[in-house]
DNA sequence: AAAATCAGCACAACCGGTTGTCTTATTATT
DNA sequence: AATAATAAGACAACCGGTTGTGCTGATTTT
């Protein structure tokens, strides 16, 4: 229990009049005189006054407050996230709440348990690997709390989400590879069960047939991110009597192990083998073997037009509304971005 | 205004009950009959009640709530700080309000303005550069919320801090390379008015008499932390008569940008020149040619250990401690990471 | 001079919980 | 059977603001 602080009680007992009166006063009210006014601001300003937003809000039923859960903090494409978030929300008088599931499904949803008791206006959700259960989700909307996901979207119906489509990055990547005068082109991909692997893959199907391409199975492989899994991965695949002379990886950190793995096995990088990943990261601008190059998907601008659809959504939320709800996705474009040779 | 949930009077009614019965048969109290606390749980749970911490917190003075402020996001070391400081909020129960100030000294105020309005029980942070009044912090400390501050700390009296002492990470740098043959030492620091250029500008010079080495100031510059800022520090050191054989730099991203440079003006790295730099990113693993060695900061540690402080100082401020105030400050040690060969 | 108008402020209800005190009906004690 | 003890729950105040309504005295209107 913190020392209690400065109220509109205090101001109204020691000027000797009604805490409306000061509320009034404060707010500028055109029905409060001059003088009281005067005085009541003085004091305020005397005894560093500061609104109770708690008060204000619980009335208003209000908190201006958007709850972030993501798994991971640490990782560049998630602080991007937060950082577009944060952005927006400054910008538009919210405040935002942070929490990190660290993939796992029992923290995401005891932060969501949390985030709804201090009754956010909104939520914000990557989901974390190991969710499979959607019913915090599903109390949240019970609540007439209103949840945008972002990049990680979970199998249900009828949500807000906004993604990267990696299909057209896919295609370009492919096509790139191929106009390069590649045709054994290998795939090292995330954990089965990530819908971003699902979506790598059927585009990269897809982008193969568009290039006249016959897929063969042995030149997909998937990773668990870890170092050893990739590592493992681009063993796989380089061991193959067909080997690929181009690999796309599920993103940068894959295609760096990858390139490392293939140093120490003297595989020649952007000679015998080259890379095109996912991810853009700015840090492979400082490498020597970059992958050549990386499908950007936009993380700080998921973050910012996430939190502007939330807003929205929140703002425009009204009881008589309810029964004719519509959901609201945004799809952007991936890019492909093909790093300068330097 | 969104549409009102459920509250333990919605409860109340139904049963034909009063509120403080609800209220006491779901935290369950000894005074409520079995019948009556079972009946209140199963309406609870159809309902989907959730209790409005608000209201909870606004009697006990407490909100549960800690604010974040740093000056940005996209930034890997900021990112870790975040990272640690929501692992031990959330582990003890405390719920994370996240703003990035943008190194500018009026969102820092109005972020901290807000904070304080939604009544946060203490503060974390990293201040910006470009803050030269310490108002708003002084305000805070007048309304009773603590703050700790993280890595960049204000030069004011009477503060909560934590920090990583660069001094001997700098001291064990000057004497590896000492210790590896090298005479003649450059440094390319941060921004002059940077607390933390201060610190590795006079640790270098500690560092240098402890190995008896004569400073020379054309050995030491400056760079604002921009790409053209790092290349340009660098060509200057590197275009000295008397040429450093290594340069200890301001953080890895300079020394990035330098080794970039060295690279194009065909200065072979570590053979004509070698690099320490300060921060420790893991990124620099995936280099060709990543400094040899690097000081690590800890900032996910800086993260945690704030975040503790924080909180012990939360839950023992009392009002009968008022006047026997005590300031705290944890100054870890850096450490000097060398590099495995690979 | 009586009635109407209005400025300036007080009073009270409300938001959604918690908690101390009071009430009532039932059971236990002597 | 009369009294004390206890169980179960009602009532009300409180946290710190906002806001609709009511009251009072002064000025204006007729």
């Amino acid at each position: 229990m913190t020392p209690r602080k400065v109220t509109i009680i205090d101001i109204a007992k020691r000027l000797n009049i009604s805490k409306s009166t000061v509320s009034r006063a404060l707010s500028n009210h055109h029905s409060i005189g001059l003088r009281t006014k005067m005085r009541v601001t003085q004091l305020a300003s005397e005894l560093n006054y500061e609104p109770d937003n708690r008060a204000i809000f619980f009335k208003q039923r209000k908190t201006y407050l958007i709850g972030l859960i993501l798994p991971s903090l640490s990782n560049t494409f998630f602080a991007s996230i937060v950082s577009g978030v944060e952005d927006v929300a400054y910008q538009k008088k919210y405040t935002l709440l942070l929490g990190q599931s660290r993939d796992d499904q029992e923290r995401e949803k005891s932060i969501v348990e949390t985030m709804k008791n201090h009754r956010v206006d909104g939520m914000l959700v990557s989901i974390s690997k190991s969710t499979t259960s959607y019913e915090h989700f599903k109390l949240l909307e019970k609540n007439n709390i209103p949840v945008v996901f972002i990049d990680r979207i979970p199998e249900m119906k009828n949500i807000h989400f906004i993604a990267c489509k990696l299909e057209n990055g896919m295609i370009e990547a492919v096509s790139f590879l191929v106009k390069q005068g590649h045709k054994i082109i290998g795939l090292i991909n995330g954990p089965e069960n990530f819908s971003a692997s699902k979506e790598r893959y059927s585009a990269y199907l897809k982008a193969l047939r568009k290039n006249k391409i016959k897929p063969d199975k042995k030149l997909i492989t998937c990773s668990d991110l870890t170092i050893d899994g990739n590592v493992a991965a681009s063993k796989k695949l380089l061991a193959l009597a067909r080997r690929p002379t181009a690999i796309i990886t599920f993103n940068d950190y894959v295609a760096l192990d990858a390139i490392d793995y293939c140093k120490r096995q003297k595989i020649r990088i952007d000679k015998d083998i080259s890379f095109v990943s996912f991810a853009n990261e700015a840090i492979c601008n400082y490498m020597d073997h970059p992958p050549i190059a990386s499908v950007e998907q936009f993380p700080y601008q998921q973050g910012q037009k996430a939190t502007e659809m939330l807003i929205e959504i929140i703002e425009k939320a009204k009881p008589e509304n309810e029964n004719k709800k519509t959901f609201n996705n945004l799809l952007l474009q991936s890019q492909l971005v093909i790093r300068g040779t330097h």
